[in-house]
RNA sequence: GUUCCCUUCGUCUAGAGGCCUAGGACACUACCCUUUCACGGUGGUGACACGGGUUCGAAUCCCGUAGGGAACGCCA
């Protein structure tokens, strides 16, 4: 079984270059930003290089799975767009010639392995409970040595054949543990893309490499097996595995297999008081990708962030090619920087604004629409069936050279847009929130509704609004009122606040004549005639 | 305790001994544009953690120190 698992290897026929990566998650909860981060990282690499990325599943923790784990993770990486050539598609079905993908489905290879490593002397089984474990970790602590299986702790690594048929026989569990041959006074060389070749001690634990609790293998065990049956070019990962990387060099050495290349890439932090910490799945609601598509941030935003934080001249990128799509940006290792990066919220806001500004109508619309159907069960009904409406004001001021950015994520447009709807909308004080006297007030809106009659022709329109300004004692020419302002009520500016209080009940919006023509004249009359 | 990693504006970073009186982006801010806001334009505030060396010359190389992080699990 073993050879023929070791032959198929080859048959992946590698040209010079391809990358064959893998995204390796635990299905053990909320797919997490910091998944994302890798698994598109990993995709990119892998495409852009014409080789491909799995998708394996890490589930050989069995006390902390999830029984929906792995249709989260494959829900969260298809909504996010993210692809892998192999892996699980469904509920036991996958697809690729290199699985199964799925840790706990090959349980067998891994136990095969081990045979042939306690066979060979190379890994033997261990006795030691728990508890005696953790009573020798508190004297190292105690003795302030390094803790671990190694050396003279390593008891059971020296036990007699017959010793260990006897506890066999009476039944005692056991692990079972590499021999390590390395020792801690030698110094190794180990290679990270990201890092560079940095200078470590050799290992010399005695890792576990099968689990006495279910016959699964740990992380280690697994990941020499399955990275190298699976043909795995590089391994990118995040850099609290770093640490592990000489005994993980050491038991490819021991299998006898040449191991692949690294990359170990900082977790992405965030402010904690005055300390940065890793983004944690407990703590931090901002952990779950779910958030932010909750949120309202469109896919590519979100991307977009991810990529930035990746490789920093991806903006430069963008600016030079505005209009390319994601995947054309040349992602560079190389560019990565190994220290963390802390999680900006304003950075993905305005990457967002930008984003949601570059739709077209429809786009937009259609967007919106698929958040608000699944995340607002309470603005969809109105997003569905006021589609026409709903996509004209979507479209205001859209179109134009200079496109407004003023709508962030899908989150707050109802509120955005709010004062489009009657019922949605109150109208405020207007005495009181401007402190003019009323009829001023009146002057201004009386004045403003004259105006109304041009208002299918914008100029003429605008040109009556003026007119209307000066009658009512403000100033269409704003130079003019910056020269003597005491002469006048106000500025056309301060004439045109006083309308959008009436109008929508803001002092700031976008082009009000834009809002009538959309909103419709007799929404706008009756909005007015409240007031006067 | 042992071992490892990291350290340039508030944030993400550019920077491979002279191109650096340190560049860009976000944020902040001033002015301009403008019927408001947003956009856009032009500026501004703002950083090489510290101390020693090497060198004609150091953000860049070396050595220390400090700060932050990680690993040392029958978790990944």
């Amino acid at each position: 079984m073993l050879q023929a698992l070791e032959e198929k290897i080859a048959t992946r026929n590698l040209a010079p270059g391809q990358m064959v990566t893998r995204m390796a998650p635990s299905p053990t909860g909320f797919v997490h930003l910091g998944s994302i981060y890798m698994g598109l990282i990993n995709t990119t690499l892998a495409r852009q290089s014409g080789g491909v990325c799995m998708l394996r599943i890490e589930d050989t923790d069995q006390k902390r799975q999830l029984d929906d784990g792995i249709a989260q993770i494959l829900t969260a990486f298809h909504t996010l767009h993210i692809h892998f050539g192999e892996g699980p598609v469904l509920e036991g079905a996958e697809k690729g010639d290199f699985g199964p993908y799925i840790q706990s489905h090959r349980k067998d290879i891994y136990q095969a392995y081990a045979k042939a490593l306690i066979r060979d002397g190379k890994a033997y089984p261990c006795f030691c409970s728990s508890e005696e474990l953790d009573k020798v970790r508190d004297e190292q602590t105690l003795k302030k040595e390094r803790t671990g299986y190694y050396g003279k702790y390593a008891r059971c690594r020296d036990l007699s054949d017959a010793e260990i048929l006897q506890k066999l026989q009476a039944g005692a569990s056991f692990v079972v543990r590499i021999r390590s041959n390395g020792s801690h006074e030698n110094r190794m060389d180990v290679k990270d893309i990201i890092r560079g070749t940095r200078s470590v001690p050799q290992n010399d634990m005695d890792a576990i490499i099968i689990k006495a609790s279910d016959g699964l293998p740990t992380y280690h065990f697994a990941h020499v097996i399955d990275d190298h049956l699976m043909g795995t070019t590089h391994v990118l990962r995040g850099d609290e595995w770093f640490p592990s990387l000489p005994l993980h060099m050491e038991m490819f050495y021991i299998m006898g297999w040449k191991a692949p290349k690294y990359a170990h890439l900082s977790p992405i932090q965030k402010m904690d008081g005055t300390a940065k910490r890793k983004l944690s799945k407990r703590k931090d609601p901002e952990a779950n990708i779910e958030f932010f598509l909750e949120q309202g941030y469109p896919v590519n935003a979100i991307l977009e962030y991810l990529l930035n934080l990746a490789n920093s001249d991806f903006e430069d990128w963008r600016k030079k090619n505005p209009a390319l799509p994601l995947a054309d940006f040349a992602l560079d290792l190389k560019k990565t920087s190994p220290s963390g990066a802390l999680f900006d919220l304003d950075k993905l806001n305005s990457i967002s604004r930008r984003i949601i500004s570059e739709y077209s109508n429809t786009e937009a619309y259609d967007l919106a629409l698929a958040w608000a159907e699944r995340f607002s069960p309470a603005f969809y009904p109105r997003m569905a069936n006021e589609a026409s409406y709903i996509k004209a004001i979507l479209n205001i001021e859209r179109e134009n050279v200079r496109r407004r950015k003023d709508i962030t994520r899908w989150g707050t447009l109802q509120d955005d847009i709010s004062y489009f709807f009657d019922d949605l909308f109150t109208a405020p004080d207007l005495a009181t929130v401007t402190g003019k006297n009323p009829d001023v007030l009146k002057a201004v809106l009386s004045g403003f509704m004259g105006a109304l009659e041009h208002a299918t022709d914008r100029d003429a329109w605008w040109e009556a609004t003026k007119a209307a300004t000066d009658a009512a004692g403000f100033c269409s020419d704003t130079k003019a009122y910056k020269a003597n302002p005491d002469a006048f009520h106000g500025s056309i500016a301060d004439f045109m606040k006083i309308v959008r209080l009436a109008l929508i009940g803001r002092e700031d919006s976008p082009d009000v004549h834009e809002i009538m023509m959309v909103m419709g004249l007799e929404k706008v009359k009756t909005r007015l005639a409240k007031h006067m």
